[in-house]
DNA sequence: AATGTAGTCAACCGCAGGCAT
DNA sequence: CATGCCTGCGGTTGACTACAT
């Protein structure tokens, strides 16, 4: 903001700054292939390169990840950032989980230029008002359908949930993954009800959401893991580590945004 | 063909949270 | 328990490119 960059050939306190050289890009993308992500600040050290551990993670998880998707965002892909702008606002790595092979900064970037503008496309208004109505009326009939299997079965806890976990809160987007995963394990697609019906939109989202679903139903770990609705979920989200959290808490996140719960909501 | 404008992308900064000491 | 370091996130900026006039 104050005093020019000059990107480009500029050396602050030792640290170099602009753009990046395909020599950079080189040590960097050697660094990581021998020993992984992490660590950033260490990077200069072992590499000699004259870039800050920042900088460098910036370089790789923006720009060099192998996994990364490079090109236009897809309609479909500008569908689920608009709705789940709608449910996260601007919480851009949160949504970028949700879309493989993209950034935060790519997501960011296109959401600045395209609708921060004041100028959205009807598209995107009739998507965002038709994913909002729909959440809505799920809502309405999960809270219907919870009300009749509590008068049912007077108490009897639906599922195999033999831990406590402080579920007693479960509400009512929190339980919508539940449902799901019980169905998906039978070969069920109930998840279009969870989230939306546009069939686009569906066979973008379903390997993601078969990829939650079946770590959710803690069979992702085998060959099972990513194959489901005809297409094959990216081994980088189906077998990291991280993997239960991320899924996790996307879907706890939803819950924050639904009852304002704060992550009360664990599945599993 | 030259110039102006808008759009896109890559990179920076500051801040906050988590973790180790 | 307090402190410092590291990492990740969101906001912002500036260069580059494409398109319109």
């Amino acid at each position: 903001m104050e005093g020019p960059l000059g990107w480009g050939r500029q050396e602050v306190d030792g640290w170099r700054k602009g753009p990046w050289t395909s020599q950079e890009d080189k040590l960097l993308v050697e660094h990581v292939r021998q020993h992984g992500e992490g660590r950033w600040n260490s990077v200069s050290k072992l590499t000699g390169l004259k870039r800050s551990g920042k900088s460098c993670r910036l370089r790789w998880v923006n720009y060099l990840r192998p996994d990364l998707k490079r090109g236009k965002i897809t309609p479909q892909e500008e569908s689920i950032i608009v709705q789940l702008h709608a449910l996260w606002g601007n919480r851009w790595s949160t949504i970028a989980r949700s879309l493989p092979g993209r950034t935060d900064n790519e997501i960011k970037n296109y959401w600045r230029t395209h609708f921060k503008k004041g100028k959205p496309s009807k598209n995107i208004e009739r998507a965002r008002a038709r994913f909002l109505k729909q959440r809505q009326e799920m809502q309405r009939s999960q809270k219907q359908q919870q009300q009749d299997e509590n008068e049912e079965d007077g108490g009897a806890r639906a599922g195999t949930d033999d831990d406590d976990r402080g579920s007693a809160v479960v509400d009512d987007a929190c339980a919508a993954p539940a449902v799901v995963a019980a169905d998906e394990a039978s070969g069920g697609h109930r998840h279009e009800d969870l989230i939306m019906q546009d069939d686009a939109m569906m066979d973008f989202m379903c390997p993601m959401s078969c990829a939650l679903l079946l770590h959710g139903a803690g069979v992702g770990q085998g060959g099972a893991a990513g194959s489901c609705c005809g297409s094959t979920a990216s081994e980088e989200y189906g077998s990291s580590e991280e993997d239960g959290a991320t899924w996790g808490s996307l879907w706890n996140l939803e819950g924050v945004v639904v009852d304002d719960g704060a992550g009360a909501c664990t599945l599993w």
